[in-house]
RNA sequence: GGGCGAUUAGCUCAGUCGGUUAGAGCGCUUCUCUGAUAAGGAAGAGGUCCCAGGUUCGAAUCCUGGAUCGCCCA
């Protein structure tokens, strides 16, 4: 076959990449041909539909069978809003270790999911609806209300498949869970009941974060959801209590909590005073109270104050209503002097330590507040008033009974309910719990076994959420969740419900539907002995939360269905999700798990940063900075984006993300991988080169240093990748590759095209094992390109996804050291050629490279390359490297340091006073120098000194470390000529770019001009005619009309005709 | 107020066990090479390694305190 050359600017132009395999006919070529500038986005729809009609993913399960699982869990999406790009940033990461291991060898089944209950569904249909409170929710009707979350909640599922399926995250959304499905349910309730019978589902009274509009307690969770706290400023009430013992002044930011005061907090250790006029604060906070003139009558210590009575802020409850010890000054532990006045103003139902210091005293929690957050008829004028709203009015109401001292707008950060934005009560009030803080040590247990990536996370903010652990609030009184399976009877007995069986064994009736409201009318007689009143469920559902933990066994439906596949899969090896699951769904799985089976549903877990935008702002709607993920795969595809989120940078800390970053992964990486692999099918195309016959010629093939060298950085390349793969690291592999695949584009195939060009079957075979050896390593992390490659190049499996991930062979490192040598010295050289300003088209007679030892070997190896590189006739080495530098010594302070500590500065400085020649010829010869450091005399060895080279001035010489590299400027007449005949080259390559002749058109060559050109050019006449297809080359006159291309080479006049032979 | 993390070139990020002159990519300037490339090579400019103390012969790295940003909690 005739080789293919043509001038530069002459490549072929954009035919579409075609999917369709060509016939294996002896005409066609052996690979689809490549289009250099390809649409990756279109590429990608084509490998898709590839996969989908190959069925790779199914088959890339199916063919593990029978061997080790790995197990990943999917913590559902809630699919009722479009996918944002933070999602595929956890699906990327979900799907490159999965697929890793599935090629690794192991079977990774993955099944999908959806989380489909929750207040935000809620939300959502209320706006539909035009409902604004759970009143008009019961007016309309739950059934019907219901019906539309359930359609809410899988109206964006298709959004979401086809996103998962867009960006190649290999899950099963056909046989995905569904937390609303009635088997999943029922396995939450089964968990439930398994629970009780622990003793850790209970009811209790405990002031929580209530919403007054939703009707419902919020959990823990929710409080952090982002925008829960906001900074806002509510007005601060110091109060005056007059008592015997003087006025007492408390200090709240909650005034409307006043109207139930019912006992004043002090810490008994704490210092207090009574000012003149009679005020008592605690001592440290007197002069900020009342400023610095403050004059003290008396100083007691809190102890004191116990038990003394005092008249409340308002008298709407009287003191006997709360007990014993109703508005008096109690002792409590949660007393500081760090702000207010160090008596803390007591209300039961509306704090946490009110309410726990409450029932230390013997105090009864009594809330004057509704459910929909107004006072009641106790509260007689405010009665029916929000009670935020009466903050002004009850401080003024102080003000004008002379109780107030002074009032202060006071700015602190207040929880809000994540969804509807109304500012939250603490609230006294019966809520479910499972007693987590009970089993703290267990859940900490747990996470010892898990790892964690990044691992601060482990003891940190999760380990640390851990000891910190409360009850979780379980309950939620609202719509459209898991019922809580708890039926109750008027005498009080209760009973929980494990299944949809034990509930028709009970009550006679088979549920289709587990939610409310069917659910709430099942009834059964109380299975307490004797008892016999009818049982009802309880009205509340539970935390969405509680629902996706049970994942790991509800998805199968177990235990009453599935159970077997559950214990196939449990625990997951892998999960991960985003740093704000540390206190959703990372502690759901561990708690559920660790009270159902003593152990974490997870042995390892990513934990993602956030996406931000490039200036490191946070993406949301309001700011107008989103940028949708379709976006991005449009315009630069689903591997680039992919690529960006795996190597730009380790994910926990986030990412600035814009699409310019994302232009720079494909600039950088997705281009030079996409050039190498169309260079390839480019010569192999045109010499016939076929993987089969590669593999036939396979022992015969005589492999070059270079390529030998590119093999053993693929060998290098493969461990990196599949160890930091092992250990969840998806980072330094990509940088990895990166590098490597720059080595194969930038060293081993620009050294190497002469070769491919010639049609060497060693060059040809070592390109191919590395493409698609690279396009096995690439499968985990692009997906698309890497089965793209792979079909082209060897298409032996359906897809490469198929295939078993790369093992490690035999590296050749003194090879690998040998060209990182040669490289740096080409470096040198060029470096040295640059400053020269003598074109690299001039061959210079030689550059003489000072080495030594190891190094020159590695250079003389590899001198042809280094010679062609800088175009020089002769590589001279100098061992001594006197006449071209003065060599310097220091001292090796990694070696040194260690052994004279102190003496080390003194040590340097002998050192470097040391004459340099003489230590480097005694080192050369093997051995040590002596030096006097404080009167010590030191024996130092190769290893305690650093050899390095200063250019000697006059000299055009480039250094680094120990050795350099200088040129040889002087150039005679051969090599004059010679540089001039590739500058004719050049030129007659540059002719025929403007003839617009096709790329293998024979031509005839006419020149014309300066007689030393028309003589350099006779003289390499063979070289000029091969490199440019000349037939024929001629040297007469040119008439101007005749000319096809003119310019000067070293100020000389070159004329140029072209025509087509 | 507490916890966790971050802060290195104009930008995005590396920086191993504490060790000589702190690196890469992008961008900018200049030069160069281009029979795959949107590329490659060389040079130049660009640094208070957030700040202040401390430990050490030696600190971007370890310790303490502080600042700023992000997240989480209260």
């Amino acid at each position: 076959m005739q080789r293919c050359r043509w001038p530069a600017g002459h490549r072929q132009r954009a035919r579409p990449p075609r999917i369709e395999r060509p016939m294996a006919t002896t005409d066609s070529p052996a690979h689809r041909p490549v289009d250099p500038r390809a649409s990756f986005p279109a590429l990608e729809e084509q490998v898709l539909a590839r996969w989908r009609e190959r069925d790779i993913f199914a088959q890339s399960i199916e063919r593990r069978r029978g061997r080790p699982r790995w197990g990943f869990f999917e913590g559902p999406p809630t699919a009722n809003g479009a996918p944002g790009s933070h999602h595929v940033l956890s699906r990327s990461f979900k799907d490159i270790f999965t697929r890793y291991r599935a090629m690794s060898g192991y079977l990774v089944e993955r099944k999908g999911g959806w989380d489909c209950h929750g207040l935000p569904v809620e939300l959502a249909v209320e706006r539909e609806l035009g409902l604004s409170n759970k009143q008009q929710i019961e007016e309309y009707g739950i059934a019907e209300f219901n019906a539309r979350c359930r359609e809410m909640v899988l109206s964006h599922i298709d959004d979401w498949t086809r996103l998962t399926e867009r960006i190649g995250f290999w899950v099963d959304t056909d046989n995905a869970y569904r937390t609303l499905d009635a088997s999943y349910v029922e396995s939450v309730w089964w968990a439930l009941k398994t629970i009780h019978e622990q003793g850790l589902l209970f009811e209790k009274l405990k002031v929580v974060p209530y919403c007054p509009r939703c009707g419902t307690a919020l959990s823990s969770h929710e409080l952090g959801q982002p925008g829960a706290y906001k900074d806002v400023v509510d007005t601060s009430a110091y109060v005056i209590l007059p008592s015997e013992r003087g006025k007492l002044v408390v200090w709240t930011t909650t005034p409307w909590t006043l109207v139930s005061n019912a006992a004043v907090a002090v810490d008994p250790q704490l210092s207090y005073v009574r000012t003149a006029d009679g005020h008592i604060v605690a001592q440290a906070l007197a002069q900020r109270v009342f400023g610095e003139q403050v004059q003290i009558d008396e100083v007691f210590p809190g102890s004191e104050l116990v038990g003394l009575a005092y008249e409340p802020p308002f008298d709407f409850i009287p003191a006997s209503a709360y007990g014993e010890r109703g508005h008096t000054v109690l002792g409590a532990d949660f007393v500081t002097a760090e702000d207010g006045t160090g008596l803390v103003h007591t209300a039961i139902a509306f704090g946490e330590d009110d309410f726990r210091l409450g029932e230390e005293n013997g105090l009864a929690p009594i809330n004057p507040v509704r459910l929909d957050g107004t006072y009641d008829e106790r509260i007689g004028p405010y009665q029916g008033r929000k009670v935020k709203e009466c903050d002004a009015d009850l401080v003024e109401d102080l003000r004008s009974r002379g109780k107030l001292l002074k009032a202060v707008p006071y700015e602190h950060s207040y929880p809000h309910c994540w969804r509807c934005d109304t500012a939250l009560l603490y609230y006294a009030k019966p809520s479910w719990y499972i007693g987590t803080s009970q089993i703290k040590d267990r859940l900490l247990a747990s996470n010892e076994t898990v790892n964690w990536q990044p691992p601060h996370v482990k003891h940190g903010r999760f380990g640390k959420w851990l000891e910190g652990n409360v009850d979780w609030a379980l309950s939620r009184e609202r719509y459209w969740g898991t019922p809580l399976p708890v039926w109750r009877c008027a005498a009080g007995h209760q009973h929980v419900i494990g299944s949809l069986a034990e509930l028709e064994q009970r009550a006679g009736v088979r549920l289709e539907d587990p939610h409310r409201p069917f659910v709430d009318d099942v009834t059964f007689s109380c299975t307490v002995e004797g008892c016999g009143v009818e049982m009802q469920r309880v009205p509340e559902v539970i935390d969405v939360w509680f629902d996706s933990g049970s994942m790991p066994f509800a998805q199968y439906g177990s235990p009453q269905h599935g159970t077997r596949e559950f214990e196939e899969h449990f625990p997951a090896d892998y999960i991960c999700e985003a740093l704000d699951q540390t206190r959703g769904w990372f502690y759901s799985m561990l708690a559920v798990s660790t009270l159902l089976f003593g152990q974490s549903s997870y042995r390892n877990v990513i934990c993602l940063g956030l996406i931000l935008d490039e200036n490191g702002q946070k993406m949301s709607k309001s700011r107008g900075n989103v940028i949708a993920p379709w976006d991005v795969i449009d315009q630069f595809g689903a591997d680039a984006f992919r690529w960006y989120l795996f190597a730009s940078k380790y994910p926990w800390d986030g990412y600035r993300f814009s699409l310019e970053a994302l232009g720079e992964a494909v600039r950088q990486f997705m281009l030079p991988l996409w050039n190498t692999y169309s260079f390839y099918v480019l010569y192999a195309n045109a010499n016939g080169i076929e993987a089969q016959s590669l593999a036939a010629a396979g022992q015969e093939i005589q492999l070059t240093e270079l390529d030998r060298w590119v093999r053993s950085r693929l060998e290098a390349t493969v461990a990196v990748v599949s160890e930091s793969l092992d250990a969840f690291d998806a980072t330094l592999p990509a940088r990895a590759i990166a590098g490597f695949v720059d080595d194969v584009s930038n060293w081993y195939v620009r050294r190497s095209r002469r070769r491919f060009w010639d049609g060497d079957p060693a060059a040809f075979a070592t390109l191919h094992h590395v493409l698609v050896t690279l396009a096995k390593l690439l499968a985990p992390f692009t997906p698309f390109v890497a089965d793209e490659i792979y079909d082209n190049l060897d298409g032996s499996e359906p897809s490469v996804h198929l295939c078993d991930f790369p093992g490690a062979g035999a590296r050749e490192f003194p090879l690998e050291q040998a060209m990182a040598v040669a490289r740096q010295t080409v470096g040198l050289g060029l470096a040295a050629r640059a400053h020269s300003k003598i074109k690299l088209r001039q061959p210079l007679r030689a550059a003489i490279v000072v080495a030594t030892g190891g190094e020159r070997e590695a250079i003389e190896q590899l001198a042809e390359i280094v010679r062609d590189e800088l175009n020089v006739r002769e590589l001279r080495f100098v061992s001594e490297a006197d006449e071209l530098a003065e060599v310097e010594v220091k001292a090796n302070y990694r070696t040194l340091g260690p052994r004279l500590g102190k003496d080390m500065p003194m040590a340097a400085s002998a050192i470097a006073g040391l004459d340099a020649r003489s230590v480097a010829h005694a080192l050369r010869e093997g051995r040590t120098v002596g030096v006097n450091v404080a009167g010590v005399e030191h024996e130092l060895t190769a290893d305690d000194l650093l050899i390095s080279m200063k250019p000697l001035e006059g000299y055009l010489l480039e250094r680094e470390g120990q050795h350099a590299v200088a040129l040889e400027l002087e150039i005679d007449d051969s090599l004059r000529a010679e540089g001039w005949a590739r500058e004719v080259v050049h030129a007659v390559q540059a002719a025929r770019r403007e003839a617009e002749f096709d790329i293998s058109d024979r031509i005839r060559l006419v020149l014309d001009g300066a007689p030393q050109l028309l003589d350099a050019a006779r003289a390499h006449e063979a070289y000029l005619a091969g490199e440019t297809l000349a037939l024929g080359v001629s040297y007469e006159p040119l008439a101007d009309a005749a000319v096809t291309h003119s310019t000067m080479i070293d100020e000389l006049p070159l004329r140029i005709a072209v025509t087509r032979a």
